[in-house]
Parts: C-alpha cells; structure tokens; sequence
DNA sequence: TCCGATTTGTTCGTATGTATG
DNA sequence: GCATACATACGAACAAATCGG
C-alpha cells in the first residue's frame, strides 16, 4: 500500500482527523498537491476521487475541494450503540499487560460491551495509525495507555480531536504532558521511594538503581530512589543510576550490572533497585552466573508484584501493582463517561482520576547487612 | 450528463439492471469496451471505477471486471469496511495466549483490521454470548479457541450459524468434535510423546504425567505419554497419571505430586511430565520445599517453551509451542478466507488447517540416571 | 457586468508493473 | 512462459465553474 496516490490519499486523511482541515475548509488544490508531493495531475485527482466516494471531502467545480462535515452521519451511527471500547497498549503479550487487559475485557464484556485490542509496540507511528483509525470508525470510548510517555508526544493533535469529537478517553500507567484527561496511574515515585527506603533501612549504602527512560514511570520511579537517599542523608554515586531504553532492555543494564559488580569490594552496589520484575530476574541471572547469593551477598528488589516475583527460587520483593484492577476500573470510568456523553450530562465530576498507592512486598530477595 | 464517461456508465448500468449481467459474470474488458464506444482507456475506467465505488461492479487484477451480486443489502448498509476480527480465547492473560493475540494483532492491524477481544474464562455460557455478540454485529472473520475442547459443546448450533451467515471462523489450539473448520492446532500427542520418550531415553522408568483434563490439548499429550510407554515397553502404572481440571490446576497437581513423593523410594517417580510450563513451574516448587534436586533427584519437563522455561534458576526442559507463530498464521488465514467470501469466489484451497510439530527444547531440567 | 486567474471536470495519449489463467 | 486484464503513473489539452477586482 505505498503507492503515490495512497501515500497522498493518507496524508489528507490524516490531515482530517487530527483536526487541520476543519470541516466545510478549503484543502489544498490540486496544482498545489501537485508540487508537495512531486506527482502528476492524474495521481492527486485519483487520491481525492476516493477520499470524495468515501464521504471525506467534496468537490466544487471552480472553487476547489473541501472537507466534508461527517457529524450528522456520525451521530446517526452513534445512535445504535456499537458499544465499542477500544484499547490501546505498548505491548500485548509483555508482563503485566495481559492482566490489565482481562481486567478491561471482563468488566466491559459482562456489561455487554466489546474491547477491540490494538498494541502500539512502542512506537508513536502505530499509535497515530490507531489514533486515525479509532477516529474514522465508530467507538465508544478509548483506553490509552500511552507510547513512550517520557518523551513529548507528537500525536497530541489527534487526542484533541477526540475531545472535540467528545469520543470519551482515558489514560492509564501515565499520562502525556500537555493534556488533562482522566487517569489511572501508580504514585510511581512513591513506589521507587519504598523501593529505595527498604533497601536503606535494611542497612544498605551503596545502592544501585536500574530505570527504563522511555516512559514516565521509571523516570519518576527513579526519582522516588533519588528522594529516598536524600531523605536519609545518604549520598548518591551517579554511577549506581542506570537508565536504559527499551530497546536496550535485554542488553544494557546486565552489562552496567557486571560492571558495577567488576568494581572493587567496597565499592560495589550491596542492594539493586529494579524498574520491574522482569528485570529483576535478568538481573537475578547475572548475580547466579556470578555465583553471587541472594540475599546473602546483594539483595535485589523488584516492581510490579508480578507472576515473575514467585516463579524463581529466590522469591522477589517487590511494590504491588494493581494490575487487573486497574484494568476493572479502567473499564468502570470509561463506561461512566461514554453514559455522560450519550446523555448529554453536564459531567458530574462522578468520574476522578485515581492514583494507585504502592505498597511493599517483603519476600527473601532482601535482608539486612 | 452526457460525458462520455456516463454514457458508458449508464450502459454498463442498464446490462446489469436488465440481466445481461448476471452476479459474478464477467463483464467486458476495458479494452473492448475502448473499442465499444471509442474512447480511451482513461474514459472507460473512469465509468468502471464509479459503478465499483456505487457498488455495481467489482474488480479482479488480472481476471476481469465482474458484475457485483447486489442481492446481500447487509454487506452494502455497513458503508464502510469495517476490518473487524474477532478472536475469542479462554483466558487473555494466562501464559502464552498473550503471544497468540499479540501474533494475531500484529499481523492483522499492519492490513488495516483491528481485534476485538473476547474471553471466555473457559465457560460455555460466555462463549455463547460473544458469540451471539459477533453473529449480531459486523464482524468479518472470528478466530477461535475453543472452550473446554475435551468435553462436547453446546454451541455448536452458533457455529453452524455462522457458515450459514458465510461469516469465516477458524479454530487455534485445538478442535470441536463434530465441526470441521480450519484449524491451527500442535500435533499434542507427538508432543506428550516427545517429552515422554526423553525421559524414558534418559533412562527413567518411572515416569509421572500431570494432564489437564478439560481441553483436548491435554487427552492428547497424555496419549502421547502412553504411546511412548508402549512403544518402549514400559509398563504404566494408573497412579502415575494424574488428571486435574482447570479449576483444580493450583491444588490438585501439588497434593499429587506430594502423596507420590511420600511413596517408598523405588515406587517413586523419577521423572515428571508435565501438561504445560506453568505447571512444570508449580511442581519445581514443591520439589524445592522437599529439598529434592533437581535434575539431580528428578527429572521434569514442561510444554510449550514459554519465558517461565528460562525464569527459573533451573532452566526447563520442554516442547516448543508456535505462539506468535501461530496468531500470525492465524491471521494470514483468516484474511484469505475473508478475501474469498468477499469476491464470492469457489475457494481455491490456498487455505489449509496446519498442524504444528512439536520439537523438544532440551535444557537443565532432565538427566539420565 | 465583464475579465482574468484559479480550480475542478473531461478526455486523450503513453508507459510500465503485476496478477491471472 | 505467454497473452490478457487490471493497477499505477506520467504528460497534455481544453472545458466549465468560481471568485475577486
């Protein structure tokens, strides 16, 4: 699908729904497309051809071409109920999500409404194809989990465009800067603090920290480590900080881990604070390969209270996440505001964001020294 | 209205309307119809392409222009394409369903479908409803995986309801009996083969198998375990089978497991088969609570070669299991079998069900003895 | 009211790519 | 492998409608 003429077909397109082209507004004419995208006459006139026989735009002789105003259709579609929840994540089959999805899929589907599941893989071009599609078709209410919040989003047009089409959305784990929706979210920095606090009363000094960059949760769980030691006075060593990107989870912070364990003994890290579980046991594997016990040599503390944290013969300690739960409540909030805005309420601040309290989880993966 | 373009249009027009068409004939070439009314190509394919957007025509490359069957007012009132699948699995988060869905997704939202989810926590009566759901709604294909596949099932009237509608379903994991769709399926039976042999090659002669008793998977592996006894010549003992139902997964297979270590030492197994990884995992830990080694003072392997394989500080031997593989397949299919329902073509038996062989993934799991 | 610039509508020609049978 | 048929893309020309001055 990329030939000329779709290439062009989709850049209008898009330009609609994240909002450019207001309806009854002039578009771009054809000689101007033409030079834009370096094609000929014919390729611009078959791009806009199809966006006209599907209801996009409309053409006038001598004036030019326009948007088309797709309201009224809407609403009428929008009558009968498609009860359609769509749910956008960063990864399906990843840890934690599977449970935060049950959680949404078996309170909407007991209540007679469907999930149509789309995963983003990170990547802020998917996000916008799902965006564009959730937006061309008819949803009731949209869940997003957002693609690498840590960064500024450059899909924000679109979620405007969800507001002013009073397509009801809600964000959970975290939530873009720039926009106030409702969300659901861990106090992750209080969850990196607890982290950070058991390792130090325990008796740690040296501590190191282990945080993915891309997303807004290990940043602020990194900084929950960073309050934790200024709270008990204990200095921190910038080297002990390891950030990494997603897509260097599998390699960077086990070779940062026998780095760190290469230093000489009283320098090196007796407690390790984890971004999750899952990283937790690929770290877990490092310390095994150095013969390394744990807790007896380091202690290692985890997050998410996952399946992860039991599954090994060292059973982790970690915060507790909510998980399906959050999952549930998703699904509670989004069905309250889609109520709100097929009655045309005047919101009734019914609906809250809600922020998960982290609590600890002591197993054996810590002890005193 | 008297373009050359609609003069040719109205013509074609008026051959469908009085008969001279008929439903998926042929109509005549672009060429001949250059030479019909002499014009160009431009000016017939213009006509062509407008009686296609309305519905009248549809294209095939390479094959020809068709007369469109207008009879179906259902498949023309859902104005725009919906690309909606549905997929229906027991469980969303457990274990490697994820990697199925995550497989389906990928490959099915890259075309431009989208998922919709359903999940029927292994009960019937919810695998009733979704799919009164999908039959009620537009949905262009459903992917399935069976509920309680062991035991007979009574939706197979919904089924039957959804080759009379021409709406396409395949089934993944296993298969209802009485129903012959296509299929994704493991060969199980190899599989619980696979496993058994491996142990009785590395000398292990009393052998325990731990089989889920709700899904066919499970008849089949333990089949499998059978095979292999009698292929070798090992004499199987009744109480080295222990079969469990879902509900039962988290009790029953550990209470089990502890009566045949209570055993005297020469009655007691040296070697477990376990129906899936997870379990593999579960009975990892009674051994570790009874301080036996592992693989040392027993042997165990597991199915499927999901990440729980490698989480352990005993790294699992087991059967690979498709996975992602299986979803995206899952999804090629699928798409074609929409393809040949939407053009109405005989099929061409492109579409087969595949049966997946299973191979053994040997790691630190299993010992001779 | 008319003019001219702009914009879309119709039609032709040509070439190459790709799927089907 | 080959002919056929549709798919994509370039170029050119003139017609018809619109709009600002």
């Amino acid at each position: 699908m990329e030939t000329k003429y779709n290439i062009v077909k989709q850049a209008i397109r898009s330009k609609i729904l994240d909002g450019t082209f207001q309806p009854h507004q002039k578009i771009n004419s054809e000689s101007e497309l033409m030079k834009q995208f370096s094609v000929s006459r014919h390729t611009v006139r078959l791009a806009i051809g199809e966006l006209v026989n599907q209801g996009w735009l409309y053409r006038e002789q001598g004036a030019g071409t326009f948007c088309a105003d797709r309201s009224k259709e809407e609403s009428l579609s929008t009558i009968e109920e498609q009860k359609n929840i769509a749910i956008i994540t960063t990864y399906i089959s990843d840890y934690i999500f599977p449970s935060i999805i049950r959680g949404v899929e078996s309170y909407l589907s007991e209540r007679g409404y469907h999930v149509s599941l789309f995963s983003t893989n990170n990547d802020h071009e998917n996000e916008r194809r799902f965006l564009e599609k959730i937006l061309a078709q008819h949803f009731d209410g949209v869940i997003i989990e957002p693609t690498k919040s840590a960064i500024s989003n450059p899909n924000i047009n679109y979620f405007l465009n969800l507001e002013r089409k009073h397509l009801p959305y809600i964000m959970i784990n975290a939530c873009y800067d720039g926009l106030e929706p409702l969300s659901l979210v861990v106090d992750d920095e209080k969850g990196g603090f607890l982290q950070t606090e058991h390792l130090i009363e325990l008796g740690h000094k040296n501590i190191a920290g282990f945080f993915n960059s891309d997303d807004s949760q290990g940043i602020k769980r990194m900084e929950g480590y960073l309050k934790a030691h200024r709270k008990h006075q204990l200095p921190i060593n910038p080297n002990n900080i390891i950030k990494y990107k997603t897509e260097e989870k599998t390699i960077k912070p086990t070779e940062e881990l026998e780095n760190l364990l290469s230093l000489p003994s009283k320098n090196r890290p007796t407690g390790l604070v984890c971004y999750n579980d899952e990283l937790a046991i690929a770290l877990l594997n490092v310390l095994r390969k150095k013969n390394l016990q744990v807790p007896d040599d380091i202690s290692i503390v985890g997050f998410d209270n996952s399946f992860l944290a039991e599954v090994s013969e060292v059973k982790l300690t970690t915060i507790q996440h909510p998980k399906s739960e959050i999952g549930v409540k998703a699904g509670e909030i989004i069905l309250e505001l889609v109520k709100q805005s097929k009655r045309y309420k005047p919101n009734k601040a019914m609906v809250e964001s809600i922020v998960f309290e982290p609590e600890l989880i002591v197993r054996n993966s810590t002890k005193a020294r």
